[in-house]
DNA sequence: GGCGGGATTCGATATTGTCGGAATACGTCT
DNA sequence: AGACGTATTCCGACAATATCGAATCCCGCC
């Protein structure tokens, strides 16, 4: 057993997780949920109102506050990543007309942070594609390029630690194709995604890297592969978007 | 003293939010900061890491985490507003070329949840525009045409609440005149702000309500006075605006 | 190899989170 | 109005658990 956790901020998260798929919910569903005494949730749900995290409606059942959008945010706002390259992704959206997308490593998952859609973009798989999902880095054209970053010794741990379950039939799921595939992108300097992630989804990667700052980050461009083949998904995204990089990281030295 | 908030909850809720500030912390910058024991520091750095609240860096030293922004961004997709309006936000944007914004009322507060520039935003007063900002409602347009939603009787609770303290010189601070304005909001249908959140932005703002969804917002356009002034200022935009707030509307009911 | 500072663990203690039950407020229906 | 059902708050007792000091470990540095 973990030694020394305190019980009631894990029983205020999970409660918290709980309401956000629940939308709302009263103090008595709360209770009814986790099985736990009436009085007792209602002194988790009064602190957590208190402190912001859920705020109550007019009907009188809770929610989860916009706090965390807010504090989100200044988190993101903490990286100077992305301030710099938010305007890049949104030009590289532009130039391109695809989706372009930034993401930061956190414990060794990528997380998706700023995110653009070109006009050819009609609509996304948006339900899976927000600021803030996590995915693992072995899945995505941002995450093999970060991936590239690590040493094959560090690869393996975190294919240990998060494994490599497949999210398409694309999806590369042993240790040694990925080594080489890693490879490849090293000497080329780019991740190519064939649909891995998500089908009808080509993209194009290159990560980005801020000593200073102790960051490893990945832009991509994605779109189908009607118009992800051949010259502008081997050639021509991968020079642009590496451009754009190269743009982003010269900024991040000042 | 409040009868019954859990103690260990405002704490970790007011080390997650020093720990915004101070961008990264290690566990004992945090128990000085805190003046608490250090032992106590771990126990509480550990479970807000194992809740996934906070992460480890490689250097050892903590940062917040990046669940907070996923968990906002999961908490706005629950508003189905959100989902009507974005892509409504984002054609506004373009067909005016002005920063275009959906805020949504939480707690007799506004809370800004989507944003996009226009072409001829240069750039923004960023520091301050980002999604889950919270701002008193007579501040803004958005906010004022949220307010003219409320009856009187709401609104002097509200400016009880929060007070109107000024933002720029334009404010305004007391209760009659914000009734005056108020009424003529709902009169006209929109709301106007003369550089009253924030100098050198004018902006028009008209309501949206859901009565299902027991939710009240509000979209605005905002730009400088240069560009809003007259024609675009007192008609063009009111009308624009008001349409999209119609397409929202309904969309909403289906 | 020894020294020092930070990180981590451990165990005793009392603080505080927990819980049942009582008391109160609220709304609805008859 | 009155009576019921539900939601919410209050209370006191108990035991779990958060807390804290001190001991231990770890690592870089002299």
């Amino acid at each position: 057993m973990s030694p020394q956790l305190l019980k009631s901020l894990r029983r205020a998260n999970h409660i918290i997780e709980r309401l956000v798929e629940m939308e709302a919910a009263s103090v008595s569903e709360l209770a009814e949920e986790f099985d736990m005494p009436l009085s007792t949730m209602y002194e988790y749900v009064n602190t957590l109102e208190n402190i912001n995290y859920i705020t109550k409606r007019s009907d009188g059942r809770y929610r989860v506050s916009s706090s965390f959008l807010e504090i989100g945010n200044q988190v993101l706002r903490n990286h100077n990543v992305y301030d710099v390259a938010e305007p890049e992704i949104r030009r590289l959206a532009e130039q391109t007309g695809e989706f372009a997308g930034l993401m930061i490593e956190e414990d060794r998952a990528g997380v998706l942070v700023s995110m653009k859609k070109g006009e050819k973009v009609k609509r996304l798989q948006v339900n899976r594609t927000y600021p803030g999902v996590k995915s693992r880095l072995n899945t995505t054209a941002y995450g093999k390029a970060i991936l590239a970053q690590f040493s094959d010794e560090e690869i393996r741990e975190v294919t240990d630690r998060y494994g490599l379950h497949p999210r398409t039939e694309n999806t590369i799921t042993e240790v040694d194709p990925l080594l080489e595939e890693i490879d490849r992108i090293r000497e080329q300097g780019y991740a190519l995604d064939d649909e891995e992630c998500f089908n009808g989804m080509r993209g194009v990667g290159v990560s980005i890297t801020s000593k200073g700052d102790d960051l490893l980050a990945g832009i991509a461009v994605y779109g189908p592969p009607n118009r992800f083949r051949d010259g502008p998904f081997l050639e021509e995204y991968p020079e642009t978007v590496q451009e754009y990089a190269d743009v982003i990281q010269g900024n991040l030295e000042y």
